[in-house]
RNA sequence: GGCCAGAUAGCUCAGUCGGUAGAGCAGAGGAUUGAAAAUCCUCGUGUCGGCAGUUCGAUUCUGCCUCUGGCCA
């Protein structure tokens, strides 16, 4: 009889691959319904870096704040553990304004860490990642692969034997547990979020329309100063290098060879562009895997109408 | 006009001491648990410029032709 399921505040998902025009569509949406702006993105994150990761102008932010942007300087990290504590404090606070929280970006993994939670894993250690990656570098990664092999034969099943950064994770985890990462996953209990989700999802009915924007949107990038941005972040943080998480974004990635004098600066255009549509293509491959979403085509022009209705239907049931 | 170097996958090129060929990039698909715009996996039939010659067999050697660079006139 009063076991009827609670009745879960409403919240959004907007998801889409880089250069679907989810900015402009946030604003309408901002301008129209009660709603907060919760940023779903990896590098939005870092300040300073604006023109190559196209981040909403002072206008945009204006008429529609967001939360999650320029949290870190570039020589720090995120992660999306620390997007989904985040993330989830500021949905709560949002729903007790009365307002709905309405999750915008293109970093799948974090509306996946937010939607189904993470393991209770430990955290990343800088020194041990270093130590990891010292002895790889000795015996190369298959070798490291191995190694876990021995450890956690059903994690390291699941890890190629020349992917870096997961043969890396793994062993972390188990030399600071000194318990193999699949025994720790098993143990993690999962939650789900507390709110009623709509899932809507930003997908091309033509790729090639999008890589075209791709391509005409990276040549404005460049024309915008994104040599000089790069520079200047150079300047403030002498630190930074090619390794670095920041710098490894797509663009930066590509600037930074062109300043090293690795590349020309026609090669720069084309390489940021490819960079950019592999990125797309991987967010899309993220977006035709998931379950329950609601798909838009951001190529019709009148997407973000239909976007509107869905939204204000959720918000009312 | 002469000499030299090229012509091989959409692009840049490697290679075959004669047995019809493979890398990188691009493209497509996929994986994805504290770096995720990251990290990684899978997918390659193309008149090997054209014609002829030698040969059991030519993309490979020879000759001629076409085209593209460069140098000399």
């Amino acid at each position: 009889m009063t076991n009827r399921q609670p009745v879960l505040p409403p919240a959004i998902f907007l998801m889409g691959p880089t250069a679907s025009g989810k900015t402009a569509a946030t604003i309408a949406l901002a301008e129209r319904l009660p709603v907060e702006i919760i940023s779903v993105d990896s590098v939005l994150v870092y300040r300073g870096m604006d023109i190559g990761t196209a981040k909403p102008d002072a206008e945009t932010l204006r008429l529609a704040p967001h939360h999650l942007i320029d949290l870190i300087t570039p020589l720090e990290q995120y992660s999306a553990a620390q997007f989904a504590k985040d993330a989830l404090a500021l949905m709560h606070a949002a729903t007790a304004k009365e307002r709905v929280p309405v999750l915008v970006g293109g970093t799948m993994l974090y509306f996946n860490a937010l939607q189904h939670g993470l393991s209770d894993l430990p955290e990343a250690d800088a020194a041990i990642r270093a130590q990891i990656e010292a002895e790889a570098q000795a015996v190369g990664w298959p070798a490291m692969h191995a190694q876990l092999a021995s450890i956690d034969p059903t994690v390291a099943a699941k890890i190629h034997t020349t992917d870096s950064q997961r043969i890396e994770r793994a062993l972390e985890v188990y030399r600071i547990s000194g318990k193999p990462m699949s025994v720790l996953r098993a143990q993690s209990t999962k939650v789900s979020l507390p709110f009623n989700i709509l899932k809507l999802a930003l997908m091309p009915s033509d790729r090639s329309v999008l890589h075209q924007r791709i391509a005409e949107r990276f040549q404005l990038m460049l024309k915008q100063g994104f040599v000089d941005e790069v520079k200047t972040l150079l300047a403030d943080y002498p630190q930074l290098t090619i390794e670095s998480p920041s710098m490894r974004c797509v663009g930066y990635r590509q600037v930074l060879q062109y300043l090293n004098g690795d590349i020309d600066l026609p090669t720069l255009g084309e390489h940021g562009v490819y960079a950019t549509r592999q990125l797309a293509k991987r967010q899309l491959t993220w977006l035709r895997g998931m379950d329950d979403v609601r798909v838009l085509n951001c190529l019709r022009l009148d997407w973000t109408e239909e976007m509107l209705g869905a939204i204000a239907l959720h918000i009312t049931n």
